[in-house]
DNA sequence: CTCCCGATAT
DNA sequence: ATATCAGGAG
């Protein structure tokens, strides 16, 4: 595993390649952003961004999320995958969002977690994104991406990333760097082709470097 | 660990 | 055809 030294001058490559990374999911407050997350599992936020534009036009609020029968929110939602889980979740959470939190998304992570369908992740990027907490929310892109330079080990849980990361990343960049690897793993670092031979990374990954071996290339 | 699941890229 | 997509619950 490297060095929080040798960490940083990774992220600092990866800032170079996408300064102007930030959330993609398509949202106008903090509850359109928990709904946006909780959507967005296994699925790409494209496809997430294409509903919610229509979607938050009928569903204002978690009023009108529970003013319906499930079976209509899972036809509204059904392009997205795992339609049944997530219509579920939304109509529990809206729930309870009225009856303990004054129809009001909470500002914290228990309060966050304790909302059906929201997990670490989900809430980490809540807090994060829509109030400003300094977090690393550790989704499939940031645990590859973190895998592959050798900033974490491939036998780690996504919670032993996330620490990690909290370890070796200073903490007035988490939130920054956080989106940095998203970009970077979304459109550079991708799961099936990455572009390792057009990577500034690549002298110091791991993963690249073994990559281009067996290409050949190197 | 398994299940949930449609859309898209390769 | 199949791997992958801003995961979470049981």
């Amino acid at each position: 595993m490297i060095s929080r030294k040798k960490t940083i001058e990774m992220i600092d490559k990866i800032d170079a390649m996408f300064p102007d990374a930030e959330c993609e999911l398509v949202h106008k407050n903090p509850f359109e952003l928990t709904i946006a997350v909780l959507l967005s599992a296994q699925c790409t936020d494209n496809l997430v961004n294409k509903v919610t534009r229509e979607l938050f036009k009928k569903y204002k609020g978690p009023e009108d999320f529970i003013a319906v029968e499930q079976a209509e929110l899972e036809q509204d939602i059904r392009s997205i995958g795992l339609f049944r889980n997530k219509a579920k979740n939304i109509q529990k959470l809206s729930k309870d969002v009225i009856e303990r939190f004054d129809g009001i998304i909470p500002d914290n992570y228990d309060d966050l977690v304790s909302l059906a369908g929201v997990g670490r992740k989900t809430a980490n990027v809540v807090i994060s994104v829509a109030f400003g907490v300094p977090r690393i929310a550790v989704d499939t892109h940031v645990e590859r991406v973190s895998k592959r330079l050798g900033i974490a080990r491939y036998k780690d849980s996504v919670l032993e990333v996330e620490q990690t990361l909290m370890k070796k990343v200073p903490e007035d960049r988490w939130s920054r760097t956080h989106h940095q690897m998203i970009f970077f793993g979304r459109y550079h670092c991708t799961a099936r082709n990455p572009k390792c031979e057009a990577c500034p990374l690549l002298d110091d990954c791991r993963e690249g470097q073994k990559r281009m071996k067996k290409a050949g290339l190197l």
